[in-house]
DNA sequence: TCGCACTACTTGCCAGCGCAAGCAGTCTCG
DNA sequence: CGAGACTGCTTGCGCTGGCAAGTAGTGCGA
């Protein structure tokens, strides 16, 4: 940690000759403040998760996505989808997960081509202790920081533009 | 675009059994949806920045802040502190843009340790170009898909925890 | 004035990420 | 059945990111 100061935040860095009148002050505070605040959470989290557990947050997620999964196991695409990762990426940090033994590559009984990432119980264990930690943390670096009400538009905005962006991304 | 259909967003991934009750479906939809919606934003305005001017985000953001300093340029540090990046990224982002004559590296009068990025004529004129539509993307993309009210509380919360996260970032 | 700590930048290196190419297995249709 | 399209995964590569080490210049105290 520590290093990095970063960004003045406060005065933006928008040009303006042009055509910006429409972005107010406003705007401008809660764009760059978005930006600004996901990039210094996930820097801090991404740390903290890999000191604690010696995992990324990439990695936590695919556990995650493996412990809520029905007997624990999912197939590599599967996983992609929903983490919201490309396959190969996917099929790397299993590499890593995997020489750790905290899952398992099974072949799939349906489908020769297709592999299923099966949790072991360390990785279960892992899964359990290391996303304890973290939300705590992010409860206490985000959810603590929010006045009464501010919670509720939150989730509101971003449970409404989750899925939008992503259609977006699918079909554009 | 296309690709990474991603996330199911719906449903969290949260193991559950541990002491996480606090983490309501709330929760879960604002913490998970901020992810994934940044993750989808960033990823499509990058790549329409990139097709369009041929720019990064992060080098965007530099053109934008000499663009915005007082004579058109600004010391290597200056710009790492304000854009939130590490300097050796930053002397490498200057390596293309230079490459490109967006930017000159000059030595600085006062220290002849310090370079000084300073805007060409072009330079200015992609930022400017690059700015508005990018902006106007982010518009059409964010703000115009939030509800009356909401664009005030996001600008309130970011605008609050972004000073905040940076100064625990320099602390801890 | 010399030495030593400090600062500003550059460069080598590694991790995370996606894309594209490659390979094996599946499915469909003649 | 067999050819060709398609799918699921792996791997090579390039890009963006930071850190650590190296270099050059500054500035302060003895």
């Amino acid at each position: 940690m520590s290093k990095l100061p970063t960004a003045t935040t406060s005065c933006p860095y928008i040009v303006g000759d042009d055509g910006l009148a429409a972005w107010s002050e406003t705007h401008a505070e809660a764009w760059i403040g978005l930006l600004e605040t996901h990039k210094q959470l996930t820097r801090a989290l991404d740390a903290e998760l890999e000191t604690a557990h010696g995992l990324s947050l990439s990695g936590l997620e695919l556990l995650g996505r493996l412990a809520a999964a029905d007997a624990h196991h999912l197939r590599l695409s599967a996983l992609a989808h929903e983490a919201g990762l490309s396959l190969s990426r996917v099929s790397r940090i299993i590499d890593l997960l995997e020489a750790r033994r905290l899952v398992e590559r099974r072949p799939c009984p349906n489908d020769a081509r297709a592999v299923e990432a099966h949790l072991t119980e360390n990785g279960l264990n892992l899964a359990r202790e290391a996303q304890a930690t973290h939300f705590a943390s992010v409860q206490q670096r985000f959810f603590d920081q929010l006045e009464p009400g501010e919670l509720e538009v939150v989730a509101a905005v971003f449970g409404r533009l989750a899925p939008r962006a992503a259609a977006a991304c699918t079909t554009d």
